[in-house]
DNA sequence: CTGTTAGCGCTTTCAA
DNA sequence: TTGAAAGCGCTAACAG
């Protein structure tokens, strides 16, 4: 195995000196044209002889100069080709998937994405907002918390800041949003239950109001559909939503006078905690999750999932966003991504004769 | 389920008119002090009178005052409170966690953090650098690549950008680094198959030339240790790393006429593709991996894995930029961190009787 | 088509 | 202890 990075001799660097990097006017004194004409250039405004643009640019070469965007940013009206990404726990595979999304949209169009990581706390959110509207970023790709971002209205300068919400959409905060069909994909995933056979069918919610919410309604909506009463006993809200949370409740339902023979987990979280109740349980329960994660194939009992695009979601906030920001795209949006059924197994598991 | 976002009443927003960021300017003014005043309680410099100190701070909170970071940033000598962040596909849980880990630690020392992904092209990441660089950001940590980073630094101005590696030194450069001791792991890991009576061990590795060798340097040392010779067909070093390249490597290494009893995949992409080659070929084949994720205890036979801790990795070469940036750290430091071995089943396979 | 000039909001001498 | 003033590198009038 090579070892890398061999090889010692010095690195000169593209011909400008080290110790101080070029400014528009060491360019324009190299390029002998005035300031204002390597700014032209630079911008590619047009309205410069290409001859003379074609000496600045030598020029820019030679001296290995790139703009300051700091410097850039501070003049009014400009932006600073960034933007905020506010996400949660990005050791949560779909959360990941969104930024390495929106990560490449934004810098396939050279802007740079300031990441925050929240969690849970709207203090701490709201505070990482304003730092970021400090920094002067063009626009904000948030997944909302169930705070308030009213506030964005204010912070915002002359004009409103450009906002797209994913995942779930803030009411009353200005900025358009990027969300999954939710509902269509909590009646999918019971309305596959319920055609298997299953009559007792438990559900767990994480306490996210929106998300979830939509899917716990698909879910009463199928039951309905199916003429299957509700018993509430099998519908669990969950206070935390970690898989802890869910292995838990799941071990509590399993242990009711009538279990349930299939849970729908409405988050991909909560499935990983049921896998692991059902598991310990080595009990034939039915399963379906919502959010496809890397290894859900693997597993024992491969789990079947209501799978998104968070990768296309993310890719289709930040190219609003982008377009916002640009200056095109009109009245405000709302974008509702479909979700689809994945059969993988733990979904088409009948329930025990009788 | 109650829906967020209730209520539409105008949000008054705190004191100052919307329509304008109040500068340091307006709290000046607010507070009938001097513009220096202010700069020098924000900055708390001291060397202001506590009443005049209280004023301003007043004016800070009545109108809602930030520090505009960018204006900050522009003068000379003065940073953006920005750190760049640079590493491989988020999708990777290693990255998410060693992202997720240096957000935490910037962010609480109000740094915010520009994150790039860059996926093997050492041009691209050339580029994404400079672009950092041209954003004034007041340092970098990079998970490197295998190129060449000297030109970091030129790139540079007038001392050297402060620089941390993680995971992967980069010789030639100017900087910090923060790696793992591979070699250990790949010592520990086919120690451990060793000890379980295997002779036939194969090793799998990917395509990086640190991390992987030093661990593949490890699997080499064991089988010396315990006087097995190494069979050269057993070692296999993939052309891309992906969980694909993996299965049909294992695939072939199954099908020998003397097949492995034992694996020793060297990254996590290649335990993921290992398992899907074993578990289709129904064989018993023991399997250990590098670096732990999610559901590896959950799979049909868990995984045993050589664990790595990336989050503190992360934490710590972050601490360690921050250090620098903040001129204490003193000469040029390499932090080697220990793994561990987890036994979860799969390396304990002992090989079939003969 | 091109150059000169006036700031953007802040930090930092330099005087008072 | 405080204020006035000079820029940081850039963009956008405004002249020429």
């Amino acid at each position: 195995m090579a070892e890398a990075f061999a090889g010692d001799d010095a690195y000169p660097g593209p011909e400008g000196r080290a110790g101080a990097v070029p400014t528009m006017r060491d360019v324009a004194e190299r390029a002998g044209v005035g300031l204002a004409t390597v700014s032209r250039v630079v911008n590619e405004l047009g309205s410069v002889r290409p001859a003379t643009a074609e000496r600045v640019r030598t020029a820019i070469v030679e001296l290995g100069f790139q703009r300051n965007e700091v410097a850039r940013a501070l003049r009014p009206g400009q932006h600073s080709r960034t933007i905020g990404l506010l996400l949660g726990d990005l050791t949560n595979p779909f959360y990941a998937t969104l930024a390495k999304a929106a990560v490449a949209v934004a810098n396939a169009a050279r802007f740079a994405v300031v990441l925050s990581t929240v969690d849970e706390d709207p203090e701490v959110e709201q505070q990482a907002i304003r730092e970021l509207v400090g920094r002067r970023v063009a626009g904000l790709v948030i997944v909302p918390d169930q705070g308030d971002y009213r506030f964005l209205l204010e912070e915002t300068g002359r004009r409103p800041l450009p906002v797209v919400f994913v995942d779930r959409p803030s009411a009353g905060a200005p900025g358009d949003s990027v969300v999954l069909d939710n509902e269509a994909g909590g009646r999918m995933a019971t309305a596959h239950l319920l055609g298997h056979g299953h009559r007792r069918v438990a559900v767990l919610v994480a306490p996210s109001y929106y998300t979830t919410g939509r899917r716990l309604r698909g879910y009463r909506r199928a039951m309905r559909d199916a003429d299957v009463p509700v018993d509430e006993r099998l519908v669990v809200t969950l206070r935390q939503g970690t898989p802890e949370d869910a292995e838990a409740a799941t071990r509590s339902l399993l242990a009711l006078a009538e279990p349930p023979t299939a849970v729908f987990c409405t988050t991909g979280f909560l499935a990983e905690g049921a896998i692991r109740a059902v598991g310990a349980a080595s009990r034939s329960v039915a399963l379906v999750g919502f959010d496809d994660f890397p290894l859900a194939d693997l597993l024992p009992v491969p789990l079947t999932v209501v799978a998104t695009d968070p990768e296309r979601m993310a890719e289709t906030a930040t190219e609003l966003l982008l377009a916002r920001i640009d200056g095109s795209a009109a009245t405000s949006t709302r974008l509702v991504l479909p979700v689809r059924l994945v059969e993988r197994g733990s979904g088409e598991i009948r329930p025990p004769a009788g």
